[in-house]
DNA sequence: CAGTGGTCTAGACCACCTC
DNA sequence: AGGTGGTCTAGACCACTGT
């Protein structure tokens, strides 16, 4: 009924504080070392018989389920049960087009529209592609697969009237990047690329499959042409416990 | 004393299941209106006048501000209340060190050495710097500062056979890479990086002053020579709430 | 229908800060 | 002492999956 009060506390000692470690903490390590056991794929306990069997509340035990799902190893469905996760997949940063970038890495890419048309720029939008505020911009939210699992969100916006009828030109390229080269003559030469964490909304979960609210990695890239025009700017979300980024650094040139 | 049934459900009618919205997630909306119109800095209302203001248990008050303190909006500290937090930090991707980084933005950068001292190499790690397992290395975990605020827990691994007494020539020198320039000749000519995320350990959240489970950004650079030899292994933990990197993009070279 | 994970509640007690 | 956030419990009910 009450808190175990003989355990989560005075853990530490060091006044500073280095180190408070709760009891949710240790049955998440308690949980690791079953989930190590076993193989990829394979169902570990249900929540409540390991709140059985660690001598903890069924709450606690899904606190430490939580943050082990968060880290990419474990995944949980809804009805069927918890699973051991399969490892972090590697995707490379590269000015490169989404289509290339998988088949590098012998995945098979794959796209799904999830919506496409023209609105009207903000002052933060207009900025960042070099146009005025309220000029028509054509928006492309796709959700990239690799090998048939959804791997993110990909939302890129680009001047609607340097680019005419780039709608209608897309269907008939490989790729955005192959459609801006051999329609439109553009070539990317540069861009600069920003991560950061945030956390799935409820429409983001639902489309990666997912949970909401667990940790995402949030790239946002603005492309430039060869005289440095921007051209396009695209904000992707992808599932921060499914994925790793590498991107190779050389010296600067200043 | 039962769960709202009037509310958290079928608030999606559409089959596909393409946005399930729980109540803690509408609280979150709730709440960050509220935050919208405080000022950085200034202090939310308390967590149980919350609950009782918005209709709704603590604990979903506190679900919902848990996101927003993952998301960098709310710093929550105990025993003092919940505050507004200030905007991310950027953090651009170079080949540089921390010190001439941080000066280049304007921040005043400081470092503590946490630990320091020679480990036997495991064979990943003699893998990745490309020497013998067992072989000694030097790990050196520093605490990085920006303008007196902890930014992250860097720890940064060299062979010892290959830069003998570089632990006392620290000391003499700006930082490790002005070091291995000057009394090694060596230069850094190219690195990899990798960013994943990760959540945050209770030493983490001790030293870097937040919270053990909030979303990290792990960096890990493997930094080679003019020769292409491998130099360093570095990993690097940050608050993900708190910062925001940005890496610059050139064509492939293939 | 039974079993699994997902959400929510009410309340207890701990740890920390300020007065 | 009294306020704030931090942890934990026991239990209810919902949503989804399979038999």
């Amino acid at each position: 009924m009450t808190t175990d009060v003989s355990s989560a506390q005075h853990v530490t000692g060091a006044p500073g504080g280095v180190a408070r470690v709760p009891k949710y903490y240790r049955v998440k390590q308690q949980v690791l070392d079953i989930a190590e056991s076993l193989m990829p794929g394979s169902r570990m306990p249900a929540e409540r018989l390991l709140a059985v069997r660690l001598d903890t509340s069924r709450t606690t035990v899904r606190h430490a389920l939580q943050e082990l799902v968060g880290e990419g190893r474990l995944d949980r469905v809804q009805g069927k049960g918890t699973f051991i996760a399969r490892p972090k997949l590697y995707r490379t940063l590269q000015l490169t087009s989404h289509t290339e970038d998988m088949q590098a890495q012998g995945l098979e890419p794959a796209s799904q529209v999830l919506d496409i048309g023209h609105i009207d720029a903000d002052e933060k939008l207009a900025g960042l592609l070099g146009i005025e505020p309220g000029e028509s911009v054509l928006r492309i939210e796709r959700l990239r697969l690799a090998s048939g699992e959804p791997m993110a969100i990909e939302t890129t916006h680009l001047s609607a009237r340097r680019f005419p009828g780039l709608r209608e030109s897309l269907d008939r390229h490989r790729s955005l990047y192959s459609a801006l080269s051999e329609v439109y003559g553009v070539h990317l030469e540069q861009a600069e690329e920003g991560i950061e964490t945030s956390l799935a909304t409820p429409r983001e979960a639902a489309l990666l499959r997912t949970a909401v609210g667990l940790p995402m990695l949030l790239l946002s890239r603005h492309s430039h042409d060869e005289e440095g025009r921007p051209v396009e700017w695209v904000r992707s979300v992808y599932r921060g416990s499914r994925y790793k980024f590498v991107v190779t650094l050389m010296p600067t040139a200043d």
